[in-house]
DNA sequence: GTCCAGGGAATCA
DNA sequence: TGATTCCATGGA
């Protein structure tokens, strides 16, 4: 494969910490000198930032690099409008994506995106992506770029006799049997991936998301919002989010005992259908901040 | 040693 | 429906 580049000119919302560090992905790390390496589909990509401009360069499996970035990184949507409609509805979102101006929601990979966040249950981030690259390393294909390997998500069909123990010994934990019945059910086309993606509905994509063994609400949403399913409206409520809410719209004393139909309930009067954008921003903000 | 992490499933009322 | 408890693992 040759190498390809791409020069982003001068991009009104874009900035790779916001993108890359809000907890949306697991396979993108910062270099020394600040640019970010990840790898997606079949395209191991570095995006450093040259004044205004992005460089992408690196290479890519299929069609040309330039299509696969726009792809990815929702390029065709408009933030600016977005984040003005937010930040009108209320000061603290205001103030929220004022912080992370620069995040845009990825388009990753339905079956990546299922796995990664059945790993993510009661995990923290740098596990997480230890998992995700050994998983990765064992079973994903090898790519090489500038002398170093990189190596794609393992397809379900790579991970099809997979058994239990060798998940435990990845490090996968209680994860283990979740993995290996979810990645079953999608071999057997219990759950049709292809399917969901065809259903406008998103209640019934949702519905299909949770029978898969490991997908609760919470994975389901993030399913939703972070996959190329591109559900925005959903708002995905893990312990961040219920602090967060707590904290601005709630105060109750036990953050703990607030229930998530309160969050839900305020989460859609007061951000509508941009609710899982909202989520992202307040997210950052609240973790990182 | 204790607590926590982008929770889910089983169990019980 | 709603609340409790348990589930591996590694880092702080």
């Amino acid at each position: 494969m040759k190498e390809q580049q791409y020069i982003l000119k001068n991009p009104e919302t874009f900035c790779l910490k916001d993108i890359f560090e809000c907890g949306q992905c697991f396979r993108w790390n910062e270099q020394e000198d600040g640019s970010y390496t990840g790898i997606w589909k079949e395209n191991v990509v570095n995006i450093k930032k040259k004044g205004k401009d992005y460089i992408f360069s690196g290479i890519c499996g299929s069609g040309n690099l330039k299509d696969e970035i726009y792809t990815y990184f929702d390029l065709d949507r408009n933030y600016e409008t977005i984040k003005e409609t937010l930040a009108k509805k209320d000061k603290y979102l205001e103030t929220s994506i004022q912080y992370g101006k620069g995040i845009r929601i990825l388009n990753q990979d339905l079956w990546e995106t299922i796995i990664s966040f059945i790993i993510s249950a009661n995990n923290n981030i740098p596990r997480i992506k230890g998992i995700i690259e050994r998983l990765s390393k064992t079973y994903g294909k090898q790519i090489t770029w500038k002398g170093k390997n990189y190596y794609t998500f393992p397809t379900p069909e790579e991970l099809k006799d997979v058994t239990i123990k060798t998940y435990r010994e990845l490090g996968l934990g209680f994860r283990d049997v979740r993995l290996y019945e979810t990645t079953k059910m999608i071999l057997e086309k219990k759950v049709d991936l292809k399917e969901l993606k065809e259903n406008p509905n998103t209640i019934e994509v949702r519905d299909r998301l949770l029978t898969l063994s490991g997908v609760g609400p919470k994975v389901a949403d993030c399913i939703l919002l972070f996959s190329d399913l591109k559900r925005l409206e959903v708002f995905p409520i893990d312990v961040w989010v219920r602090r967060v809410m707590n904290d601005l719209y709630i105060q109750k004393e036990d953050e703990t005992k607030v229930s998530k139909k309160q969050i839900e309930k305020i989460a859609k009067e007061k951000f509508g259908d941009l609710a899982g954008l909202a989520q992202q921003y307040l997210f950052y903000w609240r973790r990182e901040a």
